[in-house]
DNA sequence: CACGTTATCGCAAAGGCTTGCAATTACCGG
DNA sequence: CCGGTAATTGCAAGCCTTTGCGATAACGTG
């Protein structure tokens, strides 16, 4: 659904250091699902990235997927979002961080830039001492063609 | 966990007439459910919402509470908006809408008011025409306090 | 290169939520 | 007040995700 940018090699050497230094281990496992990751346009659910690791190597189990996203995502290496249904989706860590904007109606999504939300940001900032997380946000609504036409609920 | 205003009272008549309205039926059921959430100060989840059925009666069914509190949303009557976690959390609608702050440190939450969102819900609106569901929204970060230590996820 | 420590894995079970289906019952009309 | 139609309910089964636990295997050391 979402198709964002491009698709960031990441320097599994790299990685790996990334790893060793918090003291976690480097396993064919965590390389297969960052790789997957890494391969995937955009964002995944869990149960996305399950299939799609089990297309490569069948012996890949939900509970090893789940958990290494978790510590992906604690070292850095990975962020994730939530989609309409409040579903996490992951992606590996962009250079530039972006939300989301999700249309409740018809389904659509589209970026939210860092320049763009740089308003909002800085108010939360000032006002309240709140540092939004960009790449967390998820904001729902109706778009333009939506909004027109009444309805609720499209999923 | 949140403890937002008052206890709105509910009546229940024209909640029946909301429903015929809508080729809906009105019963015990439903009639329960929308009481037990009026009475709860704040969010519930779903399960929770369950559970806090079945302490009044027994019989409750977590289906039906489910598909319940998506046919009261879609009446309008019931709102939802995304914890931490990314589950729904429900609540009657109330009279002025409000998002939520959630710190992803120490899992605090606070409301976000029409007046100080509003700034951000025009600018949405004016350059993409997209309409911001305000009761909706969630937005992650770090608290103020929270913000100079450094760490990751608490929950 | 072998060994020990301990992070990680895979499994199984459990919790949260959804969905198909047959039985029930609210509601309208007579 | 009775009967028929269609919305709801309850159940069972299923998907998604998490968690405890014993077995496995990275990784640093000797």
């Amino acid at each position: 659904m979402i198709v964002s940018g491009s698709t960031p090699d990441v320097p599994f050497a790299d990685v790996r250091e990334h790893l060793r230094r918090a003291g976690l281990r480097w396993t064919p496992q965590r390389r297969l699902i960052l790789e997957v990751l890494d391969t995937t346009a955009g964002h995944v659910t869990g149960s996305d990235l399950v299939e799609r690791c089990r297309s490569i190597d069948p012996a890949t189990t939900p509970s090893t997927v789940y958990r290494t996203l978790r510590v992906l995502e604690d070292v850095g290496l990975v962020r994730h979002a939530h989609g309409l249904d409040g579903r996490e989706e992951f992606h590996v860590r962009p250079a530039d961080e972006h939300g989301h904007l999700h249309c409740e109606v018809c389904g659509e999504s589209w970026e939210i830039g860092s320049a763009e939300a740089a308003a909002m940001i800085g108010a939360f900032r000032r006002e309240r001492g709140f540092e939004v997380d960009l790449s967390h946000l998820t904001v729902v609504g109706r778009c333009e063609r939506c909004a027109s036409a009444p309805g609720r609920r499209t999923k």
